[in-house]
DNA sequence: TGCCAGGCCGGGT
DNA sequence: ACCCGGCATGGC
């Protein structure tokens, strides 16, 4: 255990010593305004198994609208906010999950940032609730818009653990995200970071078919490839 | 050209 | 309790 603590913070250095910060949210959004945490929201539903490029058109198209506030959000009917959002693919799918959050948070009062400002525990307990709202996308809108300390598990996170033998094939994401908080300080700035730096590496280094280890920054990390998947 | 992207739900076994 | 099909655009 205190190997596999050491490895993470490790690993987390390595990453950060080749890519540098990715400048996620809250950088790109001015995240201390209702505004800006609602965006992030938005783009947690919207980049579900899909291309961040298309979800940066599908908020270009919201803010073009005016329609990146909850009370937009909320009387848009159904078919105005697919077509806006279109170029993030699954758009009916995805304009159905944003109604299902934005009710939620209207629900709550209509203020967003009212809606983050809570426990951890109290928010993602509701935030679950949303269907269409699952684990990662509870976890991203709790770290990047709610600026609370919970650790983001994603496909290249749970792929690059176990290709480095840190988890078990069949680890389910709770077992993973608490794997990362007790061997981290529980800082917001570095799960931000890591979670960032993990989907960067991945890209580059950890895809499902292609593998290629060769430059990987942790590559210096005893790894098994053919483990992978 | 086919494969993939910062998943999740609902129905079937 | 798993397993699987469906959802859909744009980039490489």
């Amino acid at each position: 255990m205190a190997r596999t603590d050491e490895t993470l913070r490790e690993m987390y250095d390595a990453m950060l010593a080749r890519f540098g910060p990715q400048h996620w949210w809250p950088a790109a959004a001015g995240a201390d305004t209702a505004e800006g945490k609602l965006e992030i929201c938005v783009g947690a539903i919207l980049t579900q198994n899909t291309n961040w490029g298309n979800v940066e058109r599908a908020i270009e198209n919201l803010r073009a609208a005016d329609a990146l506030s909850v009370d937009a959000l909320d009387a848009m009917d159904h078919a105005q906010l697919a077509e806006l959002i279109k170029p993030a693919g699954y758009f009916n799918v995805k304009a159905k999950r944003l109604k299902n959050f934005i009710r939620a948070v209207a629900e709550f009062g209509g203020d967003i940032e009212a809606f983050l400002d809570r426990s951890v525990y109290s928010l993602r307990e509701d935030l679950l609730a949303v269907s269409g709202v699952g684990l990662e996308t509870a976890d991203s809108m709790a770290l990047y818009a709610g600026g609370k300390a919970t650790f983001v598990v994603d496909t290249y996170t749970a792929r690059i653990l176990h290709r480095h033998g840190l988890i078990d094939e069949d680890a389910d994401y709770e077992q993973i995200k608490e794997t990362f908080q007790y061997a981290l300080p529980e800082d917001v700035a570095l799960f931000n970071e890591y979670h960032a730096l993990l989907v960067a590496v991945g890209k580059e280094y950890c895809r499902k078919s292609k593998p290629r280890c060769d430059d990987c920054p942790l590559s210096d990390f005893p790894h098994d490839v053919t483990t992978g998947q």
